[in-house]
DNA sequence: CAACTTTAAGAACGATCGGTCGTTCAGATA
DNA sequence: TATCTGAACGACCGATCGTTCTTAAAGTTG
């Protein structure tokens, strides 16, 4: 056989697997954005995916390496749909609107059935220990980290104020936006776009228009 | 036997059925406030509060009737401690406040062992039916009008600008205070008071100070 | 082709889930 | 005193939990 030529030789076994691989996760995230990382369950997970419970076992030694695999599936979506859009805008202040905005399309565009994965993970994990716990706070660790680098930038362009606290307005505009998915979904009336999601755009869009240098860089509230 | 006289008369049965009922569900709660109202097991429950899991079915019907009774205790809980102290402080601005700094504080006291038991619920339950979503809704329903009758009655004050969004700011300040206890538990840095804590304080002061037409109502940040 | 590995299913495991059963015992009533 | 009631228990139920074992087919490799 020839190395080296042609090396994405087709598998049908291994690509069989990878794929099925690739089902089972997308339904385990979704799953679990419903019932929790934990809630999650083998029976549930492999009726949604249309395998067998036992079949799961060729890919994951325990259910625990199915939920940190899940977070990692979970955390390439986020950067997907959320952080790789927003860096298409110019850095500042426009960027970290951006990123703001898109978190919120990503909920009410209704990607995942339960709203928010990384919200429920938080809120199930934050009390217990353990390597799953390790992996939601490294994910929301890596996240603040990331939004206050957008503040950071803002400031270094001059958009915000010298002195801005970053680590500050991180955190205010993940929690306006973290919140908006429970509210929403607990107040709807009717069918309209809950009133939730409306006010965590305002609640940022008019929070950066008070800091910015030049609030024209936004749009009008 | 005279009628109408003293019709508080002791039942020794009734007082200890009373008694073990509250002892159940306080540790009911805390229980659901680390595992989920749906992770609180009876097993465990039963185990915690020191009774069999079968007398437990001697004051409950089910699991959900326990479910609801356990909402209705958890939210006297949060008046006790969070909105009757409120009360306390002059209308207005300041009361608004206080509301808030005394939510941290049942945070940071470490009231109950999972932070939030309402925090917890909503996320739970937010994407299902059911008595106990309905409960649920309603609680933060509730909430949310309360904290929006504090912004309204600092508008008529004249401490509030005329004009000013009620729901909107409600909405900002329940979720500045939601957010920190989960940032708080996963973010811990050794045994220092978590950061998130003080920047929802500072992050609610900070908008109220903004927005006062007196700034000198509130303390200085 | 033979030998081996990977994917997947079926059957079954012990543990635990929410819940029922019959019973016991203390205390109230007649 | 005799009877009744509410609290609480231990034993046990079917269902489901995560997991293991055995088996079979498909695909890869020597």
């Amino acid at each position: 056989m020839l190395v080296g030529m042609t090396a994405t030789k087709e598998d049908g076994r291994r690509a069989r697997g990878q794929r099925s691989r690739e089902v089972i996760l997308a339904q385990a995230v979704a799953l679990a954005s419903v019932h929790g990382l934990d809630g999650l369950t083998l029976g549930r997970l492999a009726e949604a995916a249309g395998v067998s419970k036992s079949g799961f076992f060729a890919h994951w030694r325990d259910k625990e390496e199915l939920q940190l695999d899940a977070i990692a599936w979970a955390h390439r979506q986020w950067v997907d749909l959320i952080v790789r859009p927003a860096l298409l805008e110019p850095a500042g202040l426009r960027r970290l609107l951006a990123l703001h905005e898109h978190r919120i399309r990503f909920y009410t565009d209704g990607i995942l059935p339960g709203g928010c994965f990384f919200f429920a993970a938080q809120v199930e994990y934050d009390d217990r220990s353990g390597p799953v716990r390790e992996a939601v706070a490294r994910a929301l660790s890596d996240w603040l980290a990331f939004l206050e680098r957008l503040v950071a930038e803002a400031v270094a362009l001059g958009e915000l104020p010298e002195g801005t606290d970053t680590a500050q307005l991180a955190y205010e505009i993940d929690a306006l936006g973290e919140t908006s998915v429970t509210h929403a979904r607990l107040l709807r009336h009717g069918d309209d776009e809950p009133r939730a999601y409306a006010m965590a755009r305002r609640a940022v869009l008019h929070r950066l228009r008070g800091l910015a240098t030049d609030p024209s860089l936004l749009p009008e509230g």
